[in-house]
DNA sequence: ATTTTTGAACTGACCAGTCAGTTCAAAAAC
DNA sequence: GTTTTTGAACTGACTGGTCAGTTCAAAAAT
């Protein structure tokens, strides 16, 4: 039965499943309290009572309410970067054109904020103040976010499928905004639309089918 | 004697020209602050401080730091509605099409972030929360923001020029979604821009002028 | 003469962050 | 294989400070 061999190097991984359990459990709490009440509004003692987890507990994951905040915010972001970069990758595979690659993020989007609303509620929330602590983080953030979305419209230019006319920096940010506030909008004030009719009408307007001809 | 006097009206009137100009000292610097920091990172003395006036005053003023901020919201989504309107009508009164309205409108919104942007930060930071004091607020005056565009795009609808397939409400959040973050963006990342270049950007995308056709 | 503003003092609630102490599963010693 | 030790993880009472809102007498403005 040859030992399992005893030197069990794990012991030393700061990031134990405990841990990282906690820091989830953690996260989880803060993310709805903070987009209802916002981030000063917000005490650790509720993050900590939803969370089921003692105030010190959060002082032993990190060092300030602040930070947790900020490693919330690169956590949520990294899974709509992945997301939205996925579907890209996706329609690329398949040969589609960008216009479809686009039209699959638009979706990608919609189904990450349906299924996390409260985070991205937070990050439009947060996202244009001046002179807050977590500022800097917040840049890097949007701009991983938006530069998925620029790389996709340079690559369309380039490849003769959409126009050399377009502001690419400007069209992304207004691509990006429109789906945020279109997806907001519709958990707030219209619940009852499905996601397919939320992406058929931002995809309309992303096809210019806005205007002119009917069928 | 026992005047029963020729009631005085005036007395009742809250809003003299002094009683006035207070206000908007408090709200100017009410705007400010709240945009960068948020509702409860703000105090009261602060915007005291701020506006040249003592703590008193905010409280002779206003019942209280929430009715404060509530008039403040109907205020500035007052101006900004006006604004939108008389884009509308001044197109509308040139014989322009639809299309030619929306343009103009998204140009006057553009214009009215520019000048106010603490405003519309503070407006887009507090309209998806939820559980807040101010919601019933912020739901009115966001309707009437809407509201302008639906019918724009009711009556673009109704006379041909635009597609019957659209879906309206849906359509009119994400144009403004569209021009509010756009500009946000281009007030908070690109400051470079000319109002030119982000009219054009987003015009461009209005028009369906993104994938396709070079001249 | 009446309305509005001042400013400073006060209250009571609330809150971020600290720290001395507890828990317990795994490692070491026996 | 039983006992002891270790230390990471967690706990929650406590502290020092802050803030919204109140009060009011006196001054200024109209």
């Amino acid at each position: 039965m040859t030992a399992p061999g005893p030197v069990r190097i794990d012991v030393m991984d700061s990031s134990s499943t405990r841990r990282r359990a906690t820091r989830a459990k953690l996260y989880e709490a803060a993310v709805t309290l903070i987009a209802e009440q916002g981030f000063s509004a917000t005490t650790v003692d509720e993050i900590a009572e939803r969370a089921g987890v003692a105030k010190g507990t959060v002082y032993y994951n990190f060092k300030s309410k602040t930070e947790l905040f900020e490693e919330l915010l690169r956590f949520g972001v990294g899974l709509l970067t992945a997301s939205l970069q996925e579907a890209a990758d996706h329609a690329a595979e398949r040969g589609g054109t960008k216009v479809e690659a686009l039209d699959e993020m638009i979706r990608a989007g919609l189904v990450f904020i349906n299924r996390y609303p409260a985070f991205t509620q937070l990050y439009v929330a947060e996202l244009w103040r001046t002179n807050r602590a977590w500022q800097s983080t917040l840049m890097v953030v949007r701009q991983q976010v938006v530069a998925v979305v620029e790389t996709v419209l340079r690559d369309g230019v380039e490849a003769g499928e959409l126009s050399e006319e377009i502001d690419i920096p400007l069209t992304a940010a207004a691509l990006v905004g429109m789906v945020l506030v279109a997806a907001l909008d519709w958990q707030a004030f219209q619940r009852e639309r499905s996601l397919d009719d939320v992406h058929g009408a931002l995809s309309l307007l992303l096809h210019g089918r806005v205007s002119g001809r009917r069928d």
